[in-house]
DNA sequence: TTGTAAGCGTTATCAC
DNA sequence: GTGATAACGCTTACAA
């Protein structure tokens, strides 16, 4: 009869099973299996048992439904070419798991199925969504917005003006008008910034900066270009078709890169396509600290965002019940290697 | 009545509700939903409307709990140094939701966390665990198969003779045969090969198929090196220690790499810290086709997996019943670039 | 083609 | 500290 119960399935150990094998109710089997459970060491040490006996461990799906929390993030990315990318996800995923949170993995890079794909992980009632892609553009912002299960959605490592959105992130600016001082201190005269996209406004915001540092201190309008993905194949091309039109006397003296992958590109095309030397022909500065950057090859001069404090931080502030603005900025250093 | 019935959280749209609002019952909501349904399209009509108006859409946790099967699987990875992987996660998580699959993403780099992140993953009951780490020994496989809710465990990319899982790789006896192959045709006289990891015997199948292919067709015995992990900035450094303690005619003339991770950073050696040039001085081949091989500065010679081939082969396993063995091994192909 | 009723394995509530 | 009981939102028979 207790055997018919539960002849659909191939018969799985439930708390039920557990409860009647150590002569216990079930709420007692699941509050053992609790952080902070009032219950007795006795009555837990016996449930324990039991349960290490049968292989029981509490089905997440169920507490899921019953407590409408899941403990689960949907990680959205758009991004597989910077592999700045995979630092991330490791760091994420790490500071997750360590407080309990499950990550699942959305690829939004075929723009087509981005919304579906949204659709679908707030059918699996993620608690929050964590954009960590570049091409977020306002279509996409949208779907996860109009997909209002997402108690919370999380724009990390980039700023964004969306007020429905928490934004955690690097201070662009300061960081920017700390790379712009370094570049005039070390006396660059003729800087060239490389940007990604120039789509949204919120990919601007290191461009912008740039400029207006430089102008501001030198009177003198950078110039500047810009590539359509943050991918060092298309940085190469771009900086080949930039650089080869110039004669040598109009070159710039150093490069800024909006981040690493795009640095990294330019500093192969300088080299390899154009025979110049970095940075004693051409400097190159990047953005990020990727861990290439600090190859021998490349010895990047790059800004490293504090990756683990603001994962940590995202953390905190999943698991903050508070209605306020978790928008934050952190602060990044300059790592000053060889390349400028 | 029926809002005290919904009082327990903030009022959820269910197929209850859309059900009444399209008159018709739960179970025609939930039919309408499915691809394969057996309803009328006037009913399905009926009840997309009122799903649509209401804000509807089915719940993944209820469905999974009620039908034992998640449509989600975890992606087991440890390696975040190399960044194949970061291809590899596109292809895999893009094959995988096209039909409908989701993919829990699980960090397993810390070794101590690896297997409660293992047993976490069960909880949530996927129907299947893909490694794509490298660190995969006998105590990872064997927490991962004493989690025993995972219907399949598979080894992407990767060969496993352990009975128990799944391995979808490609030929590496193939493959490497086609290296040494093409390595003697090309003339060169003294090979390196750089391995990886040689903890476990996945791994010295390259290795041992390179040593084999060669002895056979020279009588010489090549040398070989190996480092702890495939990370870019180990290889360098190991490259550098054994080739600047050679002679220059004692050097290698090519180095074999076991894949384009560890040859990128023998590159990179070679040139910055030896000042020699590849190919002329010492050629390097790879293992991989990673996005940077085709860039300028490293034009890497090396093995190309047929990556969405065997992603969609891995979902085909996924979908089907079957119990029979799904191993299954692919062939690639040599792409030959200018640095060997 | 459609409806009904009984699960799936938890958590929440409220007594004891 | 512990136990019963009702949700949670869906799927799966089986009946109509």
């Amino acid at each position: 009869m207790d055997d018919e119960k539960k002849s659909r399935h191939s018969a799985n150990v439930t708390a039920d099973d557990v409860a009647l094998a150590a002569g216990v109710s079930r709420w007692t089997v699941n509050r053992a299996f609790k952080k902070a459970a009032s219950i007795s060491p006795k009555s837990r040490e016996k449930v324990m048992t039991a349960a290490e006996a049968l292989g029981y461990v509490p089905d997440l799906r169920a507490a899921s439904l019953a407590s409408d929390r899941s403990n689960l993030v949907a990680l959205l990315i758009d991004d597989f070419a910077n592999p700045h990318k995979l630092v991330m996800l490791e760091r994420l995923t790490r500071a997750l798991r360590r407080k309990g949170w499950d990550t699942l993995l959305v690829n939004t890079l075929d723009r087509e199925d981005a919304a579906p794909a949204i659709l679908n992980a707030s059918q699996r009632r993620v608690d929050a969504a964590i954009l960590i892609g570049i091409q977020f553009d306002d279509d996409v912002l949208e779907a996860a917005l109009r997909a209002r299960r997402f108690k919370k959605l999380i724009i990390f490592a980039r700023t964004s003006e969306n007020p429905d959105t928490i934004s955690i992130s690097v201070d662009d600016i300061k960081a920017t008008q700390e790379i712009a001082a370094y570049v005039l201190a070390r006396g660059y005269k003729r800087p060239l910034f490389l940007a990604g996209p120039r789509t949204y406004s919120a990919h601007l915001l290191r461009l912008e900066t740039f400029v207006d540092s430089w102008q501001r201190a030198t009177g003198d309008t950078p110039e500047n270009i810009s590539v359509a993905e943050y991918d060092p194949i298309l940085a190469a091309d771009a900086a080949y078709k930039t650089l080869s039109a110039l004669p040598p006397q109009a070159r710039p003296d150093i490069i800024v890169c909006e981040n690493d992958a795009l640095a990294i590109g330019t500093i192969d095309t300088i080299r390899h396509r154009l025979g110049l030397r970095v940075p004693q022909d051409i400097a190159v500065i990047g953005f990020d600290d990727v861990p290439q950057a600090e190859s021998p090859n490349y010895r990047l001069t790059t800004y490293r965002q504090p990756l683990t404090d603001m994962a940590n931080y995202l953390v905190d502030v999943l698991e903050s019940a508070e209605d306020i603005d978790f928008d934050r900025t952190f602060t990044g250093r300059l790592v000053t290697r060889e390349s400028a």
